[in-house]
DNA sequence: TTCATAAGATAGTAATAACTTACTTTCTTT
DNA sequence: AAAGAAAGTAAGTTATTACTATCTTATGAA
């Protein structure tokens, strides 16, 4: 049987997946880029250097966070599509499942954003891109299911709306940072969905 | 008559909104956070050492930029609500002022999302947070001045269409920082506001 | 023209960053 | 039980950070 304490001694994975969760952690409360490899090392109750012994770089931490952050909140997202009714509802399904994943991990979309935002084109940054890429194409997809269907009208732009969308999220994030109250993201995130919906079925030709 | 180009010697206010204008362009290129006074300094064409000569601590430009930031935004907004024959047409012209300001200044934008997602309350986190509210209190204003004329549905909330309205406005700057074109922000611009406007005047009641 | 002063240069400081080296402890396997 | 490998510690390295103390030069008014 494991023992579920963690014990001084970690596998190398084990290790790993240690350091990329202490990272997630310590950014829900501070800026991702003022996060140390000490600080990380202090909260997961391990000496700086040994860190080193298991990422040869601090960028590869980070890239390993991004890994993480892009397998959970894909997978996350496709479960939630998969199990709606129609392809309207799949959208609502997927913006809850989404919101649901950032006031769980509240500094998940600030690394995305603060990665984005690096000038140099680093490894984290590759795959922020990708990753994002990767959720807009999702939300296209599911928009030109709901013009098929005659949910969305047709006069709407694919990527105009997914644009919408994905700052729609980003609005919360910046309104829950606003209030301090990460909280508060799921009672307005229906509402700014109803909003979003109007748009996709609203006036105009 | 005023010669253009900075002397050597300038006078500390000539030089202090030197500095600010030297952050906000390096901020144009590079992650805010990473911006070090030795970087300001050098781009103004003088020394690191120099520029306490005027501040009293690095903070202090960045107050003092968020200063500039919010003078400036509010200003152009604002004329631009003016001039607007009617609500809607003022949050769009303000959506267009604003997002004019952004493609000339790139970098604004990453240090308010910067600046307030940072954990201490700073000087410069405080006048982010204020900037933001103002602004949003401007968009919430048009908004019900458009639901009294009729040209916003009274089913919709205020404060929700002003979360999606800045949302709309981060999900482009989101997109830009994905392409790596700021240009193309002016471009989607009016596509997105019009999809928002669909949502206050929509379906649904 | 002189001269006080504001502005800048030079060359520091201590603190902290990421990363390394040399050594020690724990685990695993035979 | 012993040995080798894996994981961790302690104490360094160099580079960079914000900030400062001292000295020099330009500017503007008397």
């Amino acid at each position: 049987m494991e023992t579920p304490t963690a014990s001084r001694h970690l596998p190398a994975d084990a290790r790993r997946a240690a350091t990329v969760e202490a990272f997630v952690d310590l950014a829900a409360r501070t800026n991702p880029s003022d996060i140390s490899t000490t600080a990380i090392a202090r909260h997961m109750g391990v000496t700086q250097g040994a860190l080193f012994k298991h990422f040869p770089t601090k960028e590869a931490i980070l890239e390993a966070v991004m890994g993480w952050v892009a397998e959970r909140l894909l997978t996350r997202v496709d479960a939630a599509a998969r199990q709606a009714a129609s392809p309207l509802a799949a959208l609502e399904a997927v913006f809850m499942a989404h919101v649901a994943f950032v006031t769980a991990h509240p500094g998940v979309p600030r690394m995305l954003f603060g990665e984005l935002q690096r000038a140099e084109m680093s490894g984290p940054k590759r795959m922020a891109q990708t990753l994002i890429a990767r959720y807009g194409e999702r939300v296209r997809a599911l928009l030109a299911q709901g013009k098929a269907v005659g949910e969305v009208r047709s006069g709407v732009d694919e990527g105009t709306a997914a644009l919408l969308f994905i700052g729609s999220v980003q609005g919360l994030v910046m309104q829950s940072l606003l209030a301090g109250n990460v909280g508060q993201m799921g009672a307005q995130a229906p509402g700014v969905f109803a909003l979003f919906r109007d748009a996709l079925a609203g006036a105009r030709a």
